[in-house]
DNA sequence: CGTCAGATTGAGCAGCTTCAACGTATGTGG
DNA sequence: CCACATACGTTGAAGCTGCTCAATCTGACG
């Protein structure tokens, strides 16, 4: 199987041959990781980055009173821990959600990806940056929207982003995350997950039944979560 | 004066003396914006990256409802927006809370760094990996601290951030927001952020009058934040 | 069939909001 | 130099959103 990351790269701009080569080539090793396992624990040091082969996973952090924030999710080809090629020290954690293919980049070869590979390596670096602006858009969900129109564009999010990597199944997809890890998502309680669904649901525009997600309103959805998808800075090519 | 972004790339890893020519010829052109005015809109596409050479500046997001949220406050040698080099579109606005000096460094600078230089393009890519990691600590402190611990938490930054590129004094800092600013930040109304103050003052934390922030006890204002400060990744030297 | 994780429901409560009024400092024009 | 305007900070009261606690339901699985 080609490596999901040549994918989700040409979707933002051409690749020569030798760029794919070197990416094919950039995975060390394949590990499998079981559900509710750290990829990566806080304070680690890793020596090589994580790319996610297959599985869904989150990032997280845990605070003194044993309360959790879950400040991302994780799709095929994302690449988790990217950052800590130059960070060094994890400042958070990476829990695979359900059992996860993860492929090992060595850090000494990411030094020189940017030495020998510019173009890649802004590549990489606009995806680090495409982190950054989903972080500023949940920091944004998480203020200043009420928890029903917080959850409609998280959905929102995930739908496009699964979809992106061909993980959506016309307008269903899988959302393998209980409502208490949703809850630590967006910041509220588990309880009020559960309130906010159904207020979903009751509205007509989402089905949940298991980890099955179906959007019957897109347009509905879009609405109730302000979304506008910008930030996702989508497959437009631009050369970089 | 010396070009601050040399200074703060500097506290992380030895520039060689090339590598400083090309930072200090980098700004082609320096202006000054007034407080209050943008210093990037959102749904612009800049052709050059702007570094704060001087002044107190935000990142924001607007709400259709009119809503603010700010997502970052950015101090003299942030370059508050490298990413739209890579990103192209702003998804985002920048706003001078003080009237600001700025350093124009054009993209097309930007992509020969990373082209001849990759040891400073691998201290900028690590500077905006610091902003993210920023960004998922105030998403942490947003769901998952109440608002006084919030606000610790919050000062407890600004007061190191500050402290780094030389702008406290003692345990003094300018912190030149209204409280309606800063609840725009923790994500809280104005009327709220004055409460929680008054806690912080009442506590023996802090005192603030006008924009001049004390910090009484720093000890116990980073216990009410839960404040550890590994995620600002602070001038350790590393080699990268 | 029993067990267990996860989902659902209800009741009471806390934190934060909104609205509206009032205080205080600073600046400006007459 | 006073009168007024303006921006920001402060206070009170009432109400809503989401929380906690605790019980019950559901479905999957050994």
């Amino acid at each position: 199987m080609a490596n999901p990351l040549i994918r989700k790269l040409e979707q933002r701009d051409r690749l020569s041959e030798e760029e794919k080569q070197v990416l094919e080539n950039a995975i060390a090793k394949v590990r499998e990781v079981g559900a509710d396992d750290d990829i990566v624990k806080e304070g680690d040091r890793p020596s090589e980055s994580s790319l996610l082969l297959e599985g869904f996973a989150a990032r997280y952090k845990v605070l003194s009173n044993g309360r959790r924030q879950i400040t991302d999710f994780h799709v095929v080809g994302d690449f988790v821990d990217l950052h800590s090629f130059l960070l060094k020290t994890m400042d958070h954690g990476i829990v695979a959600l359900t059992r996860c293919r993860i492929g090992a980049v060595p850090h000494a070869t990411l030094a020189e990806i940017t030495e020998k590979y510019p173009h890649l390596a802004r590549l990489l670096w606009l995806h680090t940056l495409i982190d950054s602006a989903i972080h500023r858009e949940w920091l944004t969900a998480m203020g200043r929207r009420p928890a029903n129109g917080h959850l409609a564009h998280l959905i929102c999010e995930m739908y496009l982003r699964l979809k992106l990597v061909g993980e959506a199944e016309g307008d269903t997809i899988q959302l393998p995350v209980t409502q208490a890890e949703l809850g630590d998502a967006l910041g509220i309680s588990n309880v009020h997950v559960n309130r906010v669904l159904q207020d979903l649901r009751g509205a007509g525009l989402i089905s949940l039944r298991g980890k099955t997600l179906k959007v019957l309103d897109w347009e509905g959805l879009k609405t109730v979560g302000e979304f506008d998808p910008t930030y996702l800075h989508l497959a437009k090519k631009e050369a970089l």
